[in-house]
DNA sequence: ATGAACTATGAACCTTGGTTCATAGCAAGC
DNA sequence: GCTTGCTATGAACCAAGGTTCATAGTTCAT
């Protein structure tokens, strides 16, 4: 498979396919070359990057994917993702207080918009 | 009051007090000059700043702030908000998925270990 | 066999939200 | 009055996550 046919299956442009495989995302075992150098993708790099794009959505940072990727040890993998579910539980209380942060403004009870006026 | 007590009422680097001044997120009516050119900031600009700090903790960009702040219709200012607010509930929605993606990591359900496996 | 489309490369560029630097003028305590 | 610390400025720098560019070789359809 090459790039065009990955590019579009995972809705990735091929920019980003090259500067995830410099940035060592993709593992090597992933990619081969042709005989014009051409690069020759897996199958499998399909639901791999479908995933890391998951990933990435949940707030995990590419440093982070290589090191989880890259992890020897499965205890490591699932300590990190336990770390991961358990940020993604505070944002889910920080979302809330900010729900209830913008309905206080829509209700007029913070006086963020007073104080706006008194701009105009 | 001076940069330095602003930036400790509201845990603000000055630089960020400075920065935010050049974006113009900080309305000019909250800071004037004293004789040594030296900023002098309004009290109000404490809650204010603050208030900023909120709702870029919540994914606001400057630019949306920027807009918000100088918008001159109340109107605007509402729907800006409730757009945020729909925002937030599907970041939220996507953040139930996402520990449901990770949940299923964890249990094994997802072969994406498997995978990370094979590249060892 | 020719032009449009695909692939390759390294380097430069982009955006967002800031921080750091070099240089210089005030300030405040001892 | 001297030193330490606060303030000013523009410009450069930073990290993250990519995108764009210039240049060149390849492939595919007609």
């Amino acid at each position: 498979m090459r790039a065009n046919e990955v590019s579009k299956r995972t809705a990735l442009p091929i920019s980003t396919l090259r500067f995830y495989e410099r940035k060592q995302l993709i593992p090597v075992t992933f990619i081969s070359r042709d005989e014009n150098n051409y690069r020759v993708y897996d199958e499998e790099v399909v639901q791999y990057l479908q995933d890391m794009k998951m990933l990435l959505s949940l707030g995990f940072t590419i440093e982070e994917l290589i090191f989880l990727v890259n992890e020897s040890s499965p205890e490591e993998k699932l300590a990190r993702v336990k770390d991961k579910i358990a940020y993604i539980q505070e944002l889910e209380a920080k979302l809330e207080a900010s729900k209830t942060f913008l309905n206080d403004l829509l209700a007029g009870k913070a006086n963020f918009q007073t104080r706006c006026r008194i701009e105009h």
